[in-house]
DNA sequence: CGCTGTACTATACAGTGTACGTTAGGGAGG
DNA sequence: CCTCCCTAACGTACACTGTATAGTACAGCG
């Protein structure tokens, strides 16, 4: 998290307006291209200064996620269990689709942070209180979040390469080039692969599937 | 892939011996700590005699991904299709755990390449003799694959933070200092939360529950 | 033999994260 | 008021990255 022993913040640099500006940053110019200078630069200020509120890129990697991790909506009340879970997971897809970053940010680093707790607290709250035990839904928990942060991160990671033309082109090519006699039923099945490679859809067949399978073993 | 118009390979260098050696470096040293001149060192060569084999660092990795993703054992003859889809998947994680590397290949790139078609020809093919149509199969497909990928990479990151004691001491500290009282499922929660991060069971519980919500729609 | 094509080298550039040492300006104590 | 100190921010520097470009030496073919 920040260092905050800023008693005295001079002037113009806040915790605040540093993450602020690198999420505008990492939407505007793509995660990848974002850098600590590019940061330094956007807010007129050599690159050392940023140390003064982070002791490094990750540390601010962690609290540009807890800032979008606020974002993440509140669970639903008065509503069945299935349906909080289904409100959750899809609160946490919105959000990365809306913050392409956050899929990256979820997973390259480590679970922390006040806000990431929150959403966990929401989520194993509606798990208990539909009658899962204790390592239940733990399980389900983990089984919940993976599933979310690999379709998720999976479908943007596929809509960037088909605005990429160059990317895309390619991608089409080696596709077509396989042969139908070694691969018959991936050829065969090649437009139904690219339709289902993302969208609400698909994300709501495989969460319909896992919430499936957990009726089935929920107790009484 | 590889640029091979290499009629005439005068000496040391080859895709297959280069893809090899950066593989070895990849496992040894840190998918991330990877880097085109290391690679060239550890051949003894200048970085630039790579560019003869590959186009860029991305192309290499794609040659990486399909040289491990060779490994993928074949779909088993005469089980059960649900023991079949097991395999398939077990056998892809199993992979991923060998070779931490293949997480963020798979990943961070989009599919292509022919033993990555392979692998997907098995899975769609034992989909499809399982009785579901064209558009099931390849949702199914799509959800399975993103669920390995998801759960796995999540794993595989999960136990690096593990083995860098400052990272592991850090995250230990935050997680105690959550207030019981914002945060009390989390809080009770903790050791089996900590518990259910990875391993075969955390793995096959999810995938048990795909499989049974797909036993339910399964025609016939 | 000379010519062409190519495997590899050498040099260079623009960029990265960050360690280190310095400067400047506000708050607190004399 | 003056002084001292603390620290936010600066400047410089280093070791590194991927790769564009130009050059070199050797294989095979006429």
């Amino acid at each position: 998290m920040s260092v905050t022993k800023s008693r005295t913040p001079r002037n113009t640099l806040s915790s605040e307006l540093i993450v602020r500006t690198a999420l505008d940053l990492m939407e505007a110019k793509g995660t990848d291209a974002f850098s600590l200078r590019g940061l330094a630069a956007e807010l007129g200020v050599g690159p050392m200064a940023l140390y003064t509120y982070f002791r490094n890129k990750d540390d601010l990697y962690d609290a540009v996620r807890d800032h979008l991790m606020a974002l993440v909506p509140p669970v639903p009340a008065d509503v069945d269990w299935k349906d909080q879970v289904r409100a959750v997971c899809r609160g946490l897809r919105a959000l990365m689709l809306q913050h392409p970053c956050l899929a990256q940010l979820l997973g390259s680093r480590p679970l922390s942070g006040h806000e990431t707790a929150r959403v966990a607290e929401g989520l194993l709250g509606v798990l208990r209180s539909a009658g899962f035990d204790a390592e239940a839904a733990a399980r389900t928990h983990t089984t919940l979040f993976t599933y979310v942060l690999g379709a998720t991160s999976w479908e943007i990671q596929m809509a960037a390469e088909r605005r990429d033309p160059e990317a895309w082109r390619r991608l089409r090519t080696t596709m077509e080039s396989l042969s139908a006699k070694e691969f018959p039923t991936v050829v065969d099945l090649a437009p139904e692969l690219a339709r289902t490679t993302g969208g609400d859809e698909q994300f709501d067949y495989g969460l319909d599937l896992l919430l499936a399978g957990l009726e089935l073993r929920r107790p009484s």
